[in-house]
DNA sequence: ATTTATTGTTGGTATATACCAATAATTCCC
DNA sequence: GGGAATTATTGGTATATACCAACAATAAAT
């Protein structure tokens, strides 16, 4: 009994058509990397429907990474991704700059205070025992791209924070402290910016981001650096290189650097 | 990053307001893992606010992963993260098993066909060559939890979709095939669903969710595998052990497996 | 007891409107 | 010319309303 509304096809609801329509200037370079897309209203006037339609359609631009948005600036196209082999965990700042990118970091704050339990535990220190706790913003290409906070113990490199920490901070440990990177344990997962993040990456509040933690060690297994950043989701993309051994079992994975 | 120095002058718009009060609902327990949240309309009844803004704090929970939709069924609290160590590729089915996991495998599709571009490339084969693909849900106690794509060569593995799919296929193409992996390339991002993904893994559509893309080696370097899962971005988190060797530059490096 | 309608609930889509605060562009005044 | 005040534009939030299709539960008919 269901009338002939015609639509053997698609669900194509009306935001998902401009959807489309938007994401066809993309593809095509109407509208270039960085280039600003039309304004919610203008959407919504061109296509004839109302404002919140049109924002729907310009969200799911930015679901797809395809398009973000600057606050009450306007949203614009995405730049590409970057790649990070999180195998090269010592040094994403040489990575980065090996492969042409405009890098740029920005220490947002820097203390020593007593670790709290989940710090205490990753570093295996005692509870309460100072640690450096800096965060660090770094921009790729100009755009914010992932937000780092590192952990490290005070006692150990007492004059961390006295040095600049706008660079790689396992290359100056390994320099000034001899703490050599070993070993290391990484987690990623999808989770959503919280505020505070989401505004230093400029982006809306409640937006998925990838957060990636890792734990340093040193040749004698004990782990001297903690960091946890949270990407962009779509502006990240991580790989790495696996090497399946054959061994008695119960052994640990490994992740090998050059 | 998120608890400590929580100086928070926050906007505290109104349906972040809600978004909070039901955040502590099932922080709490009130509401446990798989039970229903309450409607949009009712929280907009209770809360007195417009089912819309109701609507905006379900979801934000949404986006944090503390809560999914189920299409017009209603809301749940999410299950929590399964950990996927990427360095057991080999088998995702017999970790996940040993973990205790109730682990449901479905095939969606299975067919042979010519490889595209990108998949001759990826797996070293001529364009157009014979390719099995088969697609596979993979269901974590009962929750649909990623879609997996694989791509084997038809020439060297004939009959592989003669079996039964509904296992580690590594270990399927080990044991009757004598392909053993021994390298792999592991490459992870961020991306929105499409609409069919989406529908398999009971989720709205353009919602992100975490990609990861495989390639997997035998003893020669030779690719025999190419696989693509995507993850519903809140159920997964991807874990790895990473060994740096100082060993001279250039080289290519690597997670191992034991 | 099984099947078939009916009804109510739910999320998804869509419109029209309104106000706010931050930003960008413009005008005005000195 | 340079700085300050004004105006326009933009995204973010919010309300009130409406219709739809999928689904769940119930009632009615067989």
């Amino acid at each position: 009994m269901t009338q002939p509304t015609d639509k053997n096809t698609e669900p194509e609801t009306h935001f998902a058509r401009i959807a489309d329509a938007l994401r066809q200037q993309i593809k095509s370079g109407a509208l270039c990397a960085g280039a600003a897309l039309p304004s919610e209203r203008s959407v919504a006037d061109i296509h004839n429907v109302s404002r919140m339609t049109a924002r729907r359609a310009l969200e799911a631009l930015e679901a797809e990474g395809l398009a973000y948005s600057e606050g009450r600036r306007g949203r614009f196209v995405s730049p590409g991704r970057v790649s990070y082999d999180v195998s090269q965990m010592v040094s994403f700042v040489a990575d980065a700059q090996a492969k042409g990118l405009d890098l740029d970091i920005t220490v947002i704050d820097a203390e020593t205070l007593p670790a709290d339990p989940r710090i205490a535990r990753a570093l295996a220190l005692g509870d309460d025992a100072p640690v450096h706790k800096y965060i660090r913003l770094f921009r790729v290409n100009g755009h914010p791209t992932f937000l780092e906070t590192e952990y490290v113990s005070a006692a150990l490199y007492p004059d961390l924070l006295g040095h600049d920490l706008r660079q790689s901070t396992t290359a100056l440990l390994d320099q000034h402290f001899g703490a050599t990177a070993r070993t290391g344990e990484i987690t990623s997962r999808m989770r959503a910016m919280s505020h505070a993040e989401a505004e230093h990456l400029g982006q809306s509040p409640n937006r998925a981001g990838l957060e990636l933690e890792q734990i340093i060690q040193n040749a004698d297994g004990q782990p001297f650096c903690f960091g946890r950043q949270i990407w962009r989701g779509e502006l990240a993309e991580f790989s790495a290189c696996a090497i399946v051994e054959t061994r008695p079992s119960g052994t640990k994975p490994t992740i090998q650097k050059p």
